[in-house]
DNA sequence: ATTACCTTTGACAATATTAGTCAACACATA
DNA sequence: TATGTGTTGACTAATATTGTCAAAGGTAAT
C-alpha cells in the first residue's frame, strides 16, 4: 500500500531533493517532513499541495489519498466504517449533482 | 436531512425523558446534552450508544450516521471529498474480504 | 406571581490533541 | 576530519475538544 508520504518521498528522490532542502523550501522543520515521510506524522493539506508543487506534480491525486488516508485512519477500527462511507457517499453524490 | 442529534431528540421525546432526565442517566451535563441534539456540539460514539440503549433502541443504524456525519463534516468543503470516499471505500472493502 | 418544571445560552476552566523546536545521534562518503 | 544524509526523542507552544456552571427565558399549573 502507497502511502501519501512514501509517495512524496519517491518524489522527492526523483526530484534530487534532500530531506533538508525540501523541508527549508516548504518552511517546515526536517524532522517534521521525515516522520510525515514514513506516517509517524500525519501531514496537513497545504503542505502535500506545497510539496507536489515544489517536486513538480499534479497534486491531485495526492490530495485525494491524503484525504482518503485522513478518512481511513477514523474508521479502519469501526465495525460500521464501510457502511458509513456509503451512508456519506450517497449524501456528497446528492449535493454534486444538486445545488452546490 | 436528519442529523444523529434531531434522531436522538425524537427517540428522547418518544422513550418520555426530558432533557435533564437523559443527561443524567448517561451522566454529562445537561447543557452538552442540548448542544449535541442540535449539532452546536459533536457526539461521541459512546454517548450515542449510551442514548440508544436508554432508548431502548437498536444503535446501529444511528451509529453509522454519527460516523458518516463525522467524515462528512471534514470532507463538505473538499473539491475532491468524493473521489477521496470512492478510493476510501475501495481499501475498506479490499480489507474486508481479505484478511480482517 | 410564585413554584416547578423545561431547554438554551454563554462564559469559563480543564484536558487532550496536535504542531513546532531543537539538539543529538548514526551512517556514509569525500 | 569534515560534510551531507536521515532519524529520534524530549520538550514547549498552540489549538481544539470537553466539561462545568450559573443564569436566562419559556410554559403550565396552582
Amino acid at each position: 500500500m502507497s502511502t501519501v508520504g512514501l509517495q512524496l518521498r519517491e518524489l522527492r528522490e526523483k526530484a534530487g531533493f534532500s530531506l533538508r532542502k525540501a523541508a527549508v523550501a516548504i518552511d517546515i522543520d526536517v524532522a517534521i517532513l521525515s516522520k510525515m515521510e514514513r506516517g509517524e506524522r500525519k501531514f496537513s493539506k497545504e503542505l502535500v499541495i506545497k510539496l507536489a508543487e515544489l517536486y513538480k506534480t499534479n497534486s491531485d491525486k495526492l490530495v485525494i489519498d491524503y484525504l482518503s488516508e485522513k478518512v481511513l485512519y477514523e474508521l479502519e477500527e469501526e465495525e460500521f466504517g464501510l457502511e458509513a462511507l456509503k451512508v456519506a457517499e450517497k449524501q456528497l453524490e446528492y449535493k454534486r449533482t444538486n445545488n452546490k
